[in-house]
DNA sequence: ATGAAAGCGCTAACAA
DNA sequence: TTGTTAGCGCTTTCAT
């Protein structure tokens, strides 16, 4: 488990390899890198040089004549969401199933953050997965000229994507409360600036008109559980028996105050989250939500990413994928009490 | 927030800077990043045309000469578990307010994953934060020796370390369990290769000795919440009134598990978990735990790496941190049911 | 099949 | 204060 022989410390180089083998660095380099092209004889007591000496490639070095550092960018807008969780668990994997590294970036929701930290780490990685980009569509199909991406929840001409299609769930979710005699329904939105977001309100003004029911939108809210108390009083507020929040972040923190609040879920308002996040099913009562493939999308947008990286697949690979969601009730929806004053 | 001026498509290097402003690579070099050791009235016309060029310095260069990456490691040993959410928020935090970069690094809780990964990335950044290594004290300390590091809650000599003081809450929670009448307590144990598990199983053998009170341990169980069933089981075998388990995620899981058998917490039984981690508020029944600062540790350990880094900080700064957890009480625990058969 | 040599973009002596 | 000159470790022509 020891690496050996290290010099002096110093890890041991190509040329150092070149040297006790009795060969050039470029046969070194040829026989390590590019097997096939170098004598089997040669190429094996070069290989057995290499492991006695502990040999592993600079990478830096490697990445200034090679142009490629074997590292993937992977960006966040909140480190602090679990959504995300699930996108860098999939990824990490992905990634380090494909001899990949990582490199984590959260831009803070930040739209200039995001700009800027690509171009200034530019050269430190060979392409990027952004996850709830903030950035315009212009600005973000710019970015995908420049450099190799792969967005999720994020659909823009000439970006390639995966999307969850949580708005597909929407539909089937106003169904299930249609069907608990619920008439009067709000979105309870997130940032404004968030795509889904909004695709979610769009689905969610066809589904309630398609069943002729009222929909209302409350906020925008802050997706995060804190926020949870402000929408659930916005909600009662509103006289809706139930509604369907951006996230099971802020569905949660609506839980929690309502419940400090004496107001029973689901008897006299049902909740429906968005995801299913870790706590999703454990919480008080379980939260009906839309289940997304989150950890799925993570390695999805990987497998995209490194395929338009390979030059040997096709220059135009599949552009956007689009993975279904589907609804998993729990306990927080239930029939309606009945319309409100 | 377009980087401008940039030729052909191929990003702006120094010597193109130096030569639109008529001087050395060298001094656009030091210029750039040694301002002070340049004229100011040059400096000036450097930095104009590296603005309007979108000059962003080339990373691997950069590391290639300097030795520094601007990349810290930082290794968990499973992604998914939400504790290491914490550290990484911390540490990506902290990292980012230093202007360091973050390559997460999961070693799925292989010794000789963790080792590997370390040596092969070895040129890919300037240090390492190990959060729960699974390595052996001589190979960690082997590990400090060649390349600079920060473990968290791994305590071995000559490796600077954050450590979270569980074990001392453990106390605090037997305290507690006893004050309310629990005589027969057991630790749920997590993997026996986890250094922390061991310390709070010593600091629980400790206290329950000194409270005279007895003290069993159930497992190893593997630390998700999946594990939680088997571990309920167990404790409900054992028959035990109150449970510490190693871990939140342990807790939540026996709790579900605990609720389907229709076994009343905490009427029949009382649980503690440890950590606090997200979710742990809102289970159910809210879960009494140990608060642990988990993303301060993180942010610590990132402190530390960081000052050891630092050529002119005093060079055996502080080897250990210690971070005060404190016992959080919510509504797993509760008057002990009298011992049972 | 192999070696010699150039150069990726940058920093760091060493001169001037 | 600034320029000249070597490399850092590797890949990649171009010869041989």
């Amino acid at each position: 488990m020891e690496s050996e022989g290290e010099r002096a410390g110093r890890p041991a180089t190509l040329a150092d390899i070149a040297m006790r083998a009795g060969v050039a660095t470029s046969t070194a380099s040829r026989a390590l890198s590019n097997p096939g092209r170098v004598n089997a004889a040669t190429r094996e007591r070069i290989e057995r040089v290499a492991a006695e000496l502990g040999y592993s490639p600079n990478s830096q070095a490697r990445a200034l004549t090679s142009g490629r550092t074997g590292a993937i960018a992977v960006l966040v807008s909140d480190v602090t969401n679990p959504f995300y969780f699930g996108i860098i668990r999939g990824t990490q994997r992905q990634l380090k199933a494909s001899g990949y590294s990582q490199l984590l970036i959260d831009t803070e929701e930040s739209d200039q953050n995001e700009d800027a930290l690509l171009h200034r780490l530019r050269s430190s990685f060979d392409g990027a997965i952004l996850s709830a980009s903030r950035l315009s569509d212009r600005a973000l199909a710019e970015l995908a000229a420049e450099l190799p991406l792969v967005a999720i929840n994020r659909q823009t001409r000439g970006v390639p994507s995966v999307v969850i299609d949580t708005p597909g769930g929407i539909v089937q979710a106003v169904g299930h409360l249609v069907s608990l005699g619920h008439h009067e329904i709000a979105y309870v939105s997130g940032p404004e600036t968030s795509w889904s977001n909004e695709s979610r309100w769009r689905a969610f003004v066809k589904a309630t008109a398609a069943h002729g029911v009222t929909g209302k939108r409350l906020g925008p809210f802050s997706p995060r559980q804190r926020a949870g108390a402000a929408a659930a009083d916005a909600a009662l507020n509103a006289g809706v028996t139930a509604v369907i929040a951006f996230n099971d972040l802020l569905a949660i923190g609506m839980l929690q105050h309502l419940a400090s609040r004496g107001v029973r879920v689901p008897h006299d308002l049902s909740i429906v989250g968005c995801d299913d996040i870790f706590g999703a099913d454990f919480c008080n009562p379980p939260l009906t939500t839309l289940t997304a493939p989150i950890e799925q999308a993570g390695r999805l947008a990987v497998t995209l990413l490194l395929a338009r990286l390979d030059p040997r697949s096709a220059p135009s690979a599949r552009q956007a994928a689009v993975l279904p969601t589907y609804l998993t009730v729990r306990s927080s929806t239930g029939r309606s009490p009945g319309p409100r004053a």
